[in-house]
DNA sequence: TTGAAATTCAAACGCTCGTTTGAAGCGAAA
DNA sequence: TTTCGCTTCAAACGAGCGTTTGAATTTCAA
């Protein structure tokens, strides 16, 4: 076996142990944030020890860092939404399958769904490693915001005012994923199953739409 | 003297100290909310000793309840946005008016500010303090975006929809208030003085009665 | 089978946190 | 002046954090 198939085993266990952090990262990440997740609670799930963390990704942020490259790699595939999908729609069909994605995370508990929470907790806690990673490319969610809200201001709208709608759509969903479970308490008690998220979609699509007067 | 008159004495010494301990905690947490703003630092600014915390307030927790208190009392004070008030305007007044009395906090840096950047934090960051503080009476900034938002719904509004509606319109300056120090950075760069606020509310309102389409 | 490199492991380090401790300081009554 | 309760203080405690350490284990080419 050659010097390249020996790293390339080596590695092969290697990827085992960091797919699994990985996973576990993004996990913890999601629920408690960046700050909040401990890397004993994501070694604890991953069945790791403690030390990989610091031997496989050098580090906390190291780990982090690798989440964000696999959510960013999830986002731009075709998977997720696409900015020539929605041009192909509607505005409105455009500015409701907006809404939808980003609000699936309230019932969906997948891989996108946990991303989307690390950028709703990132929203509000930016850490530096966040910052860093996005410092010249704004995430997708923004960017896709943007394009929704484009297509309704008009052409000599001033950037502020673009940026100031784009900020206003694409907070919205935000909102609800990363509050989810504080809404699910009293005073609001709201509980998201399918039928209760499409509603959201409807009344959010709505009140965007044609606020507060049109409904 | 009295016994009485001792205990008012020495409770003025007390008082002094108190009173600097929730005005030090009040913009600590302010700036860093509950999680993040440390004991050491309130005493700190407060000059006072650490344990000063535990012997007048049982704990830190104890502090920020009674942060919670100033807090509520201020607002129910009418210095701050009066319900009454906002009945006697038209609707689309009172949605300006709310806005931009939840806007303020950007360019000012009152106590009552402080307080309202203490809700953005929680809005986020539950603290247990906070959650069993407003557990059976809403803060108040729900309770005036229901008004407002009251006015616009349909008598026949299911309770969802105006929790939804109501939501919406609470957390549209929340965000901006929570996160102006990073809309301050690239790549969005914003800087909010007096002009910007008012452009903000503008925007903010005339999207919130309108929606997209209105613009 | 052997030896060296890669990986895992339990333990500990250094730090910050909220809290506790017990002595010292202070003001007012006796 | 002495005494007593209230308040302050420096120091330490214990727990959690990310990280480091050095030995043990595993892996695999030779």
């Amino acid at each position: 076996m050659s010097n390249l198939d020996q790293a390339r085993v080596a590695s092969r266990s290697t990827e085992t142990t960091r797919a699994a952090l990985i996973k576990a990262a993004t996990s913890v990440f999601a629920e408690y944030g960046y700050d909040g997740g401990s890397v004993r609670l994501i070694t604890q799930r991953a069945m790791a020890n403690q030390a990989a963390v610091n031997y496989h990704f050098g580090g906390k942020d190291g780990l982090y860092r690798e989440v964000l490259i696999a959510a960013t790699r999830a986002f731009e595939e075709n998977a997720f939404l696409d900015p020539e999908e929605l041009d192909a729609l509607s505005p409105e069909d455009a500015l409701r399958r907006y809404l939808h994605q980003f609000l699936l995370p309230l019932v969906k508990r997948d891989r996108v769904s946990r991303f989307l929470r690390i950028f709703a907790w990132e929203s509000v806690q930016p850490s530096e490693v966040f910052s860093a990673f996005i410092a010249h490319s704004p995430p997708r969610i923004f960017r896709l915001a943007e394009r929704v809200v484009r297509r309704f201001l008009p052409q000599d709208a001033s950037a502020e005012t673009v940026t100031f709608a784009m900020l206003w759509l694409a907070q919205q969903p935000m909102f609800f994923v990363r509050d989810a479970e504080r809404l699910a308490q009293p005073p609001f008690s709201l509980k998201f199953d399918e039928e209760a998220l499409e509603r959201l979609v409807d009344t959010l699509a709505g009140l965007s739409l044609r606020g507060l007067a049109g409904v």
